[in-house]
RNA sequence: GGAGCCGUAGUUCAGUCCGGUUAGAACGCUGGCCUGUCAAGCCAGAGGUCGCGGGUUCAAGUCCCGUCGGCUCCGCCA
């Protein structure tokens, strides 16, 4: 097809232009057909601008404008114009010009599309996702869009300035047992094997280190076999980076630097360096989470001591049996009714906690379900201790497990947080999170296991504790949180095969296995690996608090859905029993259910 | 694996609790009028497998059972 070509974009032509014949390529973003006179609005990536049909300039070409709907794809040729006075649009950029068209052509035509190319798009998502194409023309969208290439860009200078080599790692790689689900692809060449895609490219960017790379950094690719949220999708991207020689304050710094300069290039947000940092005991107890919220207030008080031997025997349990009561103030909100309170109790519920007590503060007393319970002295140190004021509501939860009552409440106080829109939109709140326990205790095996992946070292101070308090052993680890979300994780690596080794045991792995799944790692150890440490940012994460959205498919360009379709394109799919019988497969019959 | 919400015109929804005439509205679409619109306006019109399957009933968008799909949350996600 022969077309004539843009001398400029959408979004360009201001009065500067005046007078000059210029040509547009773009899609019909609206028409206003007047019968005398046809407005067209003609869009592209940069731009908007208005294109005018008039008789007495061109009554044939007026003529053949009455055919144009939205979406037809045009190329128009005319002069740069001045809109009459008062007739500027100042909402639009190029609202004081329009183009006075002597020629035009129509490159394709559009059906009615399933929905309308506008910002406030009103379609379901599933109606998005299967016209993906049309969802991703929305200047919205491409803005989206735009934002993360200007965060890939930040990412290759960044490292680039601070002698970081790009390397690609692959995506055929060997299933591993812990973690998350492996996705695999089946062998054609070796009958019966499997590959897997990484989860990240954690052995890799390790093995680089053993390579004396010193300094990696690589945009890629994970995928996890769980099941996915707003913010899990099967496969999303890293910005996943390790160095040699260093410790965590290394890659503290050199992430802290990446992350201010991604807020002040991507959307001009001034944020103090070094960044907050918070134990993960600290955490727990103030927030319930490990990943706290730091754009409101609002935080955890325990009462332990209070109420310990108050003989209200809810709370007094739950604080003797090592386990915490615990709750939060929320400003103003003694005026929240009977069947509000029951909401929240049923939120609570769902987060974890056994129940929720209440209580409001009034003029003359303090009014809940359990205060006969508890004398006006304790009544008052709760008071005191959760910083309340008449007309203030207290929320409390209980429980004999300690991180089970702080989990709850910290749900709960997230949970009103949003719902009361306590977070400023436009505060950027970012942490650390650090001293994370290295073991967990398995009840059911009866040993102690490594919280983290199998890599992470633990604190050098606290080695000589391994086999003496496990549970007192701190990992060598931390988490970037950011606005609530675990934005990035990382740990200083284990380099020591011995150390390695031991980890590895307390899994459970007999030296058949580590030998099988891990011997390459263990044994490049061997042949001196320096210390080193890293981190991954969650891509998709960034860009989406960025962005201000919660959704990571608003910032994915083809995102898959919550369980795993792709609606635009069909995928997955059934394939032929002859790509079946190559990857020697058999489709076994659906289990009949009981 | 579990819980909640949702599925009705091209789209977003109302109607479902309490079964009953021809299933409505807005936007979009089609046609007409219209020379300064920019959410154009005015007039007229077309447009429905009420997600799918089964059941109850004289009668089902509405009640029951199953199923498919979407979103949110719990579990899961080293």
């Amino acid at each position: 097809m022969t077309f004539t070509k843009r001398t400029h974009n959408c979004g360009e032509l201001r009065t500067a232009q005046i007078g000059k014949t210029v040509t547009l390529n773009g899609w019909v973003d609206g028409r206003r057909d007047l019968g005398g006179m046809i407005f067209i609005d003609l869009r592209d990536r940069w731009g908007i601008t208005q294109v005018t049909f008039v008789p007495q300039h061109n009554a044939e070409v007026h003529e053949r404008a009455h055919e144009l709907r939205s979406e037809y794809v045009l190329s128009i040729t005319g002069t740069v114009q001045g809109r009459p006075e008062g007739q500027e649009n100042k909402d639009m950029a190029t609202g004081e010009i329009e183009i006075l068209v002597d020629e035009f052509q129509i490159l394709n035509r559009a059906e009615v599309l399933p929905f309308e190319i506008e910002d406030e798009v009103e379609a379901h998502e599933d109606l998005r996702l299967k016209y993906r194409y049309l969802d991703l023309r929305r200047p919205l969208m491409q803005k989206y869009a735009m934002l993360r290439s200007s965060v890939y860009q930040v990412v290759h200078s960044y490292f680039a300035e601070h002698d970081f080599v790009e390397v690609e790692t692959p995506t055929f790689i060997k299933s591993t047992p812990e973690g998350a689900r492996d996705f695999l692809v089946p062998s054609r060449i070796h009958r019966g094997k499997f590959y897997a895609l990484p989860q990240s490219p954690q052995m890799y960017k390790q093995i680089l280190m053993v390579a004396g790379f010193d300094r990696y950094v690589q945009i890629v690719k994970c995928f996890r076999d769980e099941d996915f949220r707003a913010d899990r999708q099967p496969e999303f991207t890293q910005i996943d980076l390790e160095m040699s020689f260093v410790t965590a304050e290394d890659v503290y710094a050199i992430t802290e630097g990446l992350v201010a300069r991604m807020l002040k290039e991507c959307i001009g947000y001034d944020v103090q360096t070094p960044f907050l940092r918070m134990s993960y005991d600290d955490a727990m107890e103030q927030y319930g989470t490990d990943k706290p919220d730091l754009r409101f207030d609002m935080k955890l008080v325990p009462l332990n001591d209070l109420v310990v031997n108050s003989g209200f025997k809810v709370f007094a349990d739950a604080a003797q049996k090592g386990g915490t009561v615990t709750g939060f103030c929320v400003k103003g909100k003694a005026e929240y009714s009977r069947k509000q309170l029951d909401e929240l109790t049923e939120v609570a519920k769902k987060f974890g906690a056994g129940g929720l007590v209440w209580m409001k503060v009034e003029a003359a007393e303090m009014k809940s379900p359990v205060a006969k319970f508890l004398s006006p002295e304790i009544l008052a140190q709760i008071q005191s201790a959760m910083g309340a004021e008449e007309g203030d509501l207290l929320l409390i939860v209980a429980d004999a497990d300690k991180r089970k009552a702080q989990k709850a409440a910290g749900s709960l106080r997230l949970h009103l947080g949003k719902e009361l829109g306590l977070c400023d939109p436009n505060k950027h709140a970012l942490l650390w999170v650090v001293d994370f326990p290295m073991f967990a205790y398995n009840e059911e095996e009866g040993v102690w296991e490594p919280e983290h992946h199998a890599f992470t070292s633990p604190k050098a101070e606290d080695i000589e504790k391994m086999d003496t308090d496990p549970g007192a052993v701190r990992a060598d680890c931390y988490d970037f949180v950011w606005n609530g979300n675990e934005a990035a994780s990382g740990s200083i690596r284990i380099h020591d095969s011995a150390m390695q080794t031991k980890i590895f045991e307390r899994l459970g792995l007999s030296d058949e296995e580590l030998q099988e799944k891990f011997g390459f790692l263990v044994e490049s150890f061997k042949y001196g690996a320096p210390p080193h440490g890293g981190i991954a940012l969650g891509l998709d994460r960034v860009v989406a608090i960025l962005a201000g959205l919660t959704s990571i498919r608003e910032v994915i360009a083809f995102p898959k859905t919550n369980t795993a379709l792709s609606l635009m394109d069909g995928s997955p799919s059934m394939v032929d029993e002859r790509a079946l019988k190559d990857l020697h497969l058999d489709i076994r019959k659906e289990e009949k259910k009981p």
